[in-house]
RNA sequence: GGGCCAGUGGUCUAGUGGUUAUGACGUCGCGCUUACAACGCGGAGAUCGCCGGUUCAAUUCCGGCCUGGCCCA
C-alpha cells in the first residue's frame, strides 16, 4: 500500500473498472433470494442536487448491504420524463409556448431536453458510486413504459374505477390553456376594492344597525361587502362571517340578496375568513380564486362559472354574457352607481396569480376531467399500508391522515402534450368511449387509428382523446414495471411485491399514496413489504434549497474537493426521515476517517502481508478482547442496517476503528510485535479484523474499501469485488476475554494519558515502581504484565501487587445515591439528601471512625433496618484521595482503584 | 388553520425518568511517538426552546405556547 490515499484517482479508476466488471447485474436465473428495490425514477429536469444525491446515497447503502448478504439485488436505473416541468422548461429556453408549434414536434423537443439530462444524471450516479444495474434500466416516456401505464388505465377503466366529470383548472385566457400551478407565478398589481350592498331577504331587527358593516336606505337592511371581483356576483354561492365576529349571531343563516342579478345566498360562519379584511364579510364566487376553489371544496358549492374558456362572460351572467371581463367589470360598476348599489371604492395593492408568460391574470375554468375513483378505496389503502413496515414507522401517519382527509377523487387527466396519451376515442355524436385495445399499446389517440370505424353506439364518427395522464399515473405502476408484469407472468410472480419502496416525505400523498392504491386495484397484493422515507437536505444555512436563494448544493462540487467517500460518510450521518442541513463538517469527517481507514490497514498490511494467515492455537487476552468486540460490533451493525439505521452502523463502526482497534489494540500489539512474541495471533487477530471492518465500511464507502481490499485481501478472500463478498460474521465471542481486556485496556489509556500529562513520549521509558489494586483486577493485569510493560515501556522491575499501598486516604466527599435513596424514601429523599450535604463533616467523621454509618446516625424517620450500613449497602457514594505516607522519594498517583507508586518527581 | 417532525456547548448532533448529558466540527494548551502531526493526549465551552403539570426526582412523560422544516387546507 502507498503511503497516503490518493482519494480523486482511485475513485476514478474503480468507478471505470466497476462498469467494466459488471458486478451489480441482477441475475434473473440466480438462485440467491432477490432483493428488489424500487427506485424512485429521478426526474428529468434537471441535474441532481445535493438532496437526491443523498437519498440515492442511502439506497445504494440498502442495495450494497443486501447484495453483501447473500441476496440477487434488483436496483434499477430509472427516469421519470413525462411531464410539465420539463414542457415548461423547453418553453422557457426557447422562449416559445407549446401551441405556437406542432405538438409531436413539441414533444420531440421535450424528448431531447429530457435525454440531456438523463445522460448528466447517468454520470452523476457514476461519480456518485451508486450500483444502479443499468440492464434493468427503463425511463417512463418510452413505449414500453407508456404501454403498460396504457394498459393499467384501461385494465381500471374496465373494472369501472375510471369516469369523466367537471373539474376547475389553472386556464389562461389569452393563451386559451389550462396550466399547472408550477406555470403560475404571481404579480403585485394596483386594482379597486369595491364596497357594495348586499340587502337581506327577511326584515332584520334595527338593533343591528349598530354594529359597522351593516347599513339601512329606503331599499331596507344591508350588509357591506368587499370584493375586487364585481363581475364575479352571477357566480357567487355563499357569504361568509368570522365565528368570533360579534355579528355572527345576527348575521348567521340569515338570506342575502346578490345585487344586480336574481339570486339569493345564504351566510356561513368560517374560521378563514379575515375579520380585518374590507368590512369582515366576504362573498365567496365559483371560482375567482384558489382561495375559493377550497371553498368550494369544503361547502361542496356548485361549480358554476361566469367566465369561459375564452375570458369571456357565460350565459349565466345575463346582459352581460359574451362580454370580456374587465369590459364586464366596468360595466356592473357602473350599473351599481346607477342603482346606488356600490358605496365605496378604495385603491388595493393585490397579489395576483398570472400566465407565467404572458402575464395575464389566471382564471378558473371548469373543463372535462378524466378522474380514478380513489374516495371509495380509503379503507384499502390504509389496510395495506399496515401491512408494510415503514422507515421510520411515524411516516405511516401522514399517509393515514392524507387517506382520511380525502374527499375528491384523483383527476387523472391533463391539457398537456408531454406525457402518456388517454389511450381512448370518444364520438363525437353521443359521447360514447372506445378504449384501445390491450395489445394495440403503446398507441397515440392524436395519431393512431381506433380499434373500430365507428361509434358501436350510434355510429358516430370517433375523435382520439387529446388529454394525456397526469405524472403520477406513471410513476405510480414502477413496482409493476419493475416486475415484468403483463410481460413475464413467472418473473412477475418471483419479484411481486417488491421489497423495498425508498422515498422522499413530501411525496407520500402522492407517490406512496397513488402506488398502493392502483398497485392493489390491479393485483389484490401490496406493491412492496418496506417503505424507507428520506428526509430533506436543507442547505447549510438550514434554509431549503431554492435556485432562486442562491443555496442549491451541488454534490459534484463536494466532489471534486473531498471525493465521493467523504460526500457519502455525510449521507450516512442523515438521519432518516428527518430534515438535515447539508454540514460540510461531516464531508471533513469523512475525510480523516477514510484517512485512518487507509494508514490502519496500511498498518495490518505491513504485518500481514509476507504471512501465510492460520488460525492459531492460542489467542491472548487481548486478541481474544478485540475479537470479542469485534463480534459484538458486526452483530450489532448488522442489526441496524437491517433497520436502515445508517448514521448509528456508521458511529459504531467508527468507534471501534478509531478507538479499541487504532488506539489500544493496535497500541499494544505493536509493542509484543516488535519483540516477536505472539506473532501469529496477533496477525491472525489484525487480518481478520482488518478484513471484517473493510466489509462493514463497504457499503459507506465503496471505493476505498474496494482499493484496500484488492490490495490486501484479494489473494486471501478471493472474490473479484469486495461489494459481492459476503458480509461478515462474528468470530469469537468471550465474555471473560473481554471483561479482562477491558481491565488492561483502561488500566494502560489511563496510564497513557498520565504519561502524556507528564509530557512523556508514548514510547518512552516510564519509572513505576509498582501498581496496587484490589485482588480482581491485580491478577488480571499480572497475567497480561508482558503487554503492559512493553506497550507501556515500564521498568522491568514494576511489581503488580495486591491490595492498597501504605497510605492514608482522606474522605473528601459524601454523595446520597439517588436512584437508591428516591424510590425508597419518597417524599422524604430531598430532606435526607439536604441533611447529608450540610453535615459532611458529621459524616465523615463518624466513616473514618467506625467504617461506615447506619440509619441511627442520621436523623431521618425510616421503617428500614436501623443498623443497616449505608456505604456497604449502596446508599451512599464515597470520594476519598490518598494521602502520601512511606519512603520519602516516593509518591502515590490514584484513579479509579488503582495506586501508582511513582517517583516522587513525577507530581510535580 | 390542520397533521407529522425537529428545537441539547460557538456550529451540528446522540441519548436518557436518577443529580459531573454523547460525539463531531471549531477553539485553547501540551507532545513528532518505527500506520497516521491531515496524528495523539488534555482543557474550556450547555440554565437540554419557553411556561405549566405528573413525580421523591423531568432534558426525558403529559398539556399549552414560541421558532424552523415537510405536507395539506
Amino acid at each position: 500500500m502507498s503511503e497516503t490515499y490518493d482519494q480523486v484517482s482511485i475513485e476514478k479508476k474503480w468507478q471505470k473498472k466497476w462498469q467494466e466488471m459488471d458486478i451489480y447485474h441482477f441475475n434473473f436465473n440466480s438462485n440467491k433470494p432477490s432483493y428488489s428495490i424500487d427506485v424512485p425514477p429521478r426526474y428529468a429536469s434537471g441535474p441532481l442536487h445535493a438532496g437526491h444525491a443523498v437519498h440515492y446515497t442511502h439506497i445504494d447503502f440498502a442495495a450494497r448491504y443486501k447484495r453483501m448478504s447473500g441476496y440477487n439485488v434488483f436496483f434499477p436505473l430509472c427516469f421519470d420524463v413525462n411531464g410539465i416541468p420539463i414542457e415548461e422548461r423547453v418553453e422557457r429556453q426557447l422562449n416559445i409556448t407549446r401551441k405556437d408549434i406542432d405538438r409531436h414536434e413539441f414533444t420531440k423537443l421535450c424528448s431531447e431536453f429530457a435525454e440531456k439530462n438523463i445522460k448528466t444524471m447517468t454520470d452523476q450516479f457514476i461519480i456518485l458510486g451508486e450500483s444502479m444495474d443499468p440492464s434493468i434500466y427503463y425511463q417512463t416516456n418510452a413505449e414500453y413504459y407508456r404501454r403498460l401505464t396504457q394498459i393499467s388505465f384501461i385494465e381500471l377503466f374496465e373494472k369501472g374505477h375510471i369516469y369523466k366529470g367537471e373539474f376547475p383548472v389553472n386556464w389562461c385566457p389569452r393563451c386559451m390553456t389550462a396550466m399547472a400551478d408550477a406555470e403560475v407565478t404571481y404579480t403585485d398589481r394596483k386594482t379597486k376594492l369595491n364596497t357594495i350592498k348586499f340587502y337581506f331577504v327577511n326584515d332584520q331587527p334595527d338593533q343591528l344597525l349598530k354594529y359597522h358593516g351593516v347599513g339601512r336606505d329606503t331599499h331596507g337592511k344591508y350588509v357591506e361587502i368587499a370584493t375586487t371581483r364585481p363581475e364575479m356576483l352571477p357566480s357567487c354561492q355563499i357569504v361568509a362571517v368570522h365565528p368570533s365576529d360579534e355579528r355572527t349571531p345576527w348575521l348567521v343563516n340569515q338570506i342575502l340578496k346578490v345585487p344586480l342579478f336574481k339570486k339569493e345566498v345564504k351566510i356561513v360562519e368560517d374560521e378563514s375568513v379575515d375579520p380585518e379584511f374590507g368590512s369582515g364579510i366576504v362573498m365567496i364566487c365559483t371560482v375567482g380564486d384558489k382561495e375559493d376553489l377550497n371553498w368550494v371544496f369544503k361547502y361542496k358549492l356548485p361549480i358554476e362559472m361566469s367566465i369561459d374558456e375564452e375570458g369571456l362572460m357565460t350565459e349565466i351572467c345575463g346582459k352581460y354574457a359574451g362580454m370580456k371581463i374587465e369590459e364586464a367589470r366596468k360595466l356592473v360598476i357602473k350599473d351599481m352607481k346607477k342603482s346606488d348599489l356600490l358605496i365605496k371604492q378604495d385603491p388595493l395593492d393585490q397579489n395576483v396569480g398570472v400566465c407565467w408568460r404572458c402575464k395575464t391574470p389566471v382564471e378558473f375554468i371548469n373543463a372535462k376531467q378524466w378522474f380514478l375513483k380513489t374516495v371509495d378505496f380509503k379503507e384499502l389503502v390504509l389496510k395495506t399500508s399496515e401491512e408494510m413496515n415503514w422507515y421510520p414507522e411515524f411516516m405511516k401517519i401522514r399517509l393515514e391522515d392524507w387517506v382520511n382527509s380525502l374527499d375528491w377523487d384523483w383527476v387523472i387527466s391533463r391539457q398537456r402534450y408531454f406525457a402518456t396519451p388517454i389511450p381512448l376515442w370518444e364520438c363525437k355524436n353521443c359521447g360514447y368511449v372506445v378504449l384501445a385495445k390491450k395489445e394495440d399499446c403503446y398507441v397515440d389517440p392524436t395519431i393512431d387509428k381506433p380499434p373500430v370505424e365507428a361509434c358501436p353506439k350510434c355510429g358516430g364518427s370517433l375523435k382520439g382523446c387529446e388529454d394525456v395522464f397526469d405524472t403520477w399515473m406513471d410513476s405510480s405502476i414502477s413496482p409493476l414495471y419493475n416486475t415484468y408484469w403483463h410481460r413475464d407472468e413467472k418473473r412477475f410472480n418471483k419479484l411481486y411485491p417488491m421489497s423495498l419502496r425508498p422515498q422522499a416525505h413530501d411525496i407520500i400523498r402522492t407517490w406512496a399514496f397513488y402506488t398502493i392504491l392502483r398497485c392493489c386495484l390491479l393485483t389484490d397484493n401490496k406493491p412492496f413489504n418496506n417503505i424507507m422515507m428520506g428526509g430533506f437536505i436543507l442547505s447549510e444555512d438550514g434554509t431549503p434549497m431554492h435556485a432562486s436563494l442562491g443555496n442549491v448544493i451541488d454534490p459534484l462540487e463536494i466532489i471534486e474537493e473531498s471525493g465521493s467517500d467523504a460526500f457519502r460518510c455525510y449521507a450516512a450521518s442523515c438521519a432518516l426521515g428527518e430534515d438535515n442541513a447539508f454540514r460540510k463538517k461531516d464531508v471533513i469527517r469523512g475525510n480523516r476517517l477514510l484517512r485512518k481507514l487507509w494508514n490502519v490497514e496500511n498498518f495490518i498490511s505491513n504485518i500481514t502481508k509476507s504471512k501465510n494467515i492460520e488460525k492459531p492455537k492460542e489467542y491472548t487476552t487481548i486478541d481474544k478482547w478485540v475479537l470479542t468486540k469485534y463480534s459484538k460490533l458486526v452483530n450489532k451493525c448488522t442489526k441496524l442496517m437491517d433497520v436502515f439505521d445508517y448514521s448509528q452502523t456508521m458511529k459504531e463502526i467508527e468507534f471501534f476503528l478509531w478507538h479499541e482497534l487504532a488506539d489500544h489494540y493496535v497500541e499494544m500489539a505493536k509493542s509484543s510485535l516488535y519483540k516477536d512474541e505472539n506473532v501469529d495471533s496477533i496477525s491472525y487477530t489484525l487480518n481478520t479484523i482488518g478484513l471484517g471492518i473493510l466489509k462493514l465500511f463497504a457499503p459507506f464507502f465503496p471505493h476505498i474499501t474496494e482499493e484496500i481490499y484488492q490490495i490486501c485481501y484479494f489473494t486471501k478472500d478471493k472474490e473479484k469485488s469486495i461489494h459481492i463478498s459476503s458480509w461478515p460474521k462474528p468470530e469469537l465471542i468471550d465474555d471473560n476475554a473481554e471483561k479482562s481486556g477491558e481491565i488492561v485496556k483502561d488500566y494502560i489509556a489511563k496510564v497513557r494519558s498520565i504519561k502524556s500529562e507528564q509530557g512523556m513520549a508514548l514510547n518512552a521509558p516510564l519509572e513505576i515502581y509498582a501498581t496496587f489494586a484490589p485482588c480482581d483486577k491485580i491478577s488480571i493485569l499480572e497475567s497480561n504484565k508482558n503487554i503492559i510493560i512493553s506497550t507501556l515501556n515500564l521498568t522491568e522491575s514494576h511489581r503488580f501487587i495486591n491490595g492498597k499501598p501504605e497510605i492514608e486516604e482522606k474522605i473528601t466527599k459524601v454523595e446520597p445515591v439517588y436512584s437508591k435513596v428516591g424510590p425508597i424514601f419518597k417524599k422524604q429523599a430531598q430532606k435526607l439528601n439536604k441533611w447529608i450535604f450540610e453535615n459532611q463533616e458529621f459524616i465523615i467523621k463518624s466513616i473514618m471512625k467506625n467504617g461506615d454509618i447506619t440509619w441511627e446516625d442520621i436523623p431521618v424517620d425510616c421503617t428500614t433496618n436501623k443498623n443497616e450500613k449505608l456505604i456497604e449497602n449502596g446508599y451512599l457514594k464515597v470520594s476519598r484521595k490518598p494521602q502520601i505516607k512511606g519512603e520519602e522519594n516516593k509518591g502515590i498517583i490514584q484513579f479509579d482503584e488503582y495506586y501508582l507508586e511513582v517517583p516522587l518527581e513525577m507530581l510535580k
